[in-house]
DNA sequence: ACTATTAGTGTGTATATGCACGATTATAAC
DNA sequence: GTTATAATCGTGCATATACACACTAATAGT
C-alpha cells in the first residue's frame, strides 16, 4: 500500500504546480508590494465593477470568505473602495484613483511573467487551457 | 488596459484548479480528520523515510519551511517521529504505527477522490499529465 | 401584516504557503 | 587547529484558503 501515492495524486501535482507558478508572478511583481492573487483581484474588481462580494466569487471561482479578506486587504492599501451602507447588505466594490495607478505600474511586470510561463509551456498551452477549464467546470 | 487579466493569467487558472480538486480530496478525507496535503506527506514520510527535512522538501517540490510546519502537525498527532538528537542538525523523519493505521484507513477515501478526477478529466489526463510535469521541472 | 425562506455578509479557527532572518552543525581550505 | 563556507534547521510575519457558524436584509408565501 506504500505505493507512489504523492506521484499519482492530482492534488498534488496541481497544488506544486500552482505553487511553481505563483512563485514566478509574486517574484516579478514584488517591487510594487502586490501578490498576484491580489493582483488579479484587483484587475476582476476594475474590469467587472461587481456589486457584491458573492457575485465576484462565482465569476473568480474562488470562496466568498476568502474574497473577503482579500479584499479587505486591497482597500486597507486604499487601492479599492467597499460600498458600506446602512441597511444594505450587498458590498459593491470599485477600484480606486490610486488602484488604477497601481494597475498600470504592475501590468508590464505581469506580462512579463505571463510571458515567461507561456514560453515554457510552449505548445502545450493551448492542451493546458482545455485542461483547466476542465478542472475549473467539474462538479466537485 | 483593462483586459480580461484574469481570465488569461496562468497563475489565476493554475490556482483555481488545483483548489477545486484540493476541495474535493478534503472533502474525502474530511471524517478521518485529514487533509489531502497531510496525508501524501504521511505517505510520502512513509515510502522515502527521508533523513532529512530538506530531501523530503527537494523530492516533493515544496518549500522546506512549509514542509517543517507540516511535519509539525503529523508529529503532534502522533502520525510520525521526527527524530530530535543533541548536536545533529538533520531531522529524520519516519512513520509510526498510529500513522500507518491512519494511511490503511484513508487509502481507499482517497483512491475514490483520485478516480473521480481522472474520471472528469477522462482521456485529458495523460496530456494533463504532461502538462504538470513539465510545470514541476519548470526553472521559475 | 406576519412568517418562513433565501440571499448576502463577516468572523473564529485552522491549515497551507513563502520569504527574510538568524542560529547551529558539518565540511572544506589553509 | 583555526577559519571560512556550506548545509540544515526553525521562527516571525504576512498572505491565502476553507469551513462552520451566526447575523441581518431581502423576498416569497399566506
Amino acid at each position: 500500500m506504500i505505493e507512489n501515492i504523492t506521484g499519482r495524486c492530482m492534488a498534488v501535482r496541481t497544488l506544486s504546480a500552482a505553487r511553481a507558478i505563483t512563485r514566478r508572478y509574486d517574484s516579478a511583481l514584488r517591487p510594487l508590494g502586490i501578490t498576484i492573487t491580489q493582483f488579479t483581484l484587483l484587475a476582476a474588481v476594475a474590469r467587472i465593477e461587481p456589486d457584491s462580494i458573492t457575485e465576484l466569487a462565482d465569476k473568480l471561482w474562488m470562496e466568498r470568505t476568502s474574497l473577503t479578506r482579500g479584499a479587505k486587504l486591497l482597500e486597507a492599501d486604499g487601492l479599492i473602495e467597499r460600498r458600506v451602507e446602512e441597511g444594505v447588505r450587498k458590498r459593491g466594490l470599485r477600484i480606486s484613483d490610486k488602484g488604477i495607478k497601481l494597475l498600470r505600474e504592475a501590468y508590464p511586470l505581469w506580462q512579463s511573467a505571463q510571458q515567461d510561463v507561456e514560453e515554457q509551456l510552449g505548445k502545450q498551452v493551448s492542451e493546458a487551457n482545455h485542461f483547466l477549464d476542465l478542472l475549473r467546470s467539474a462538479p466537485f
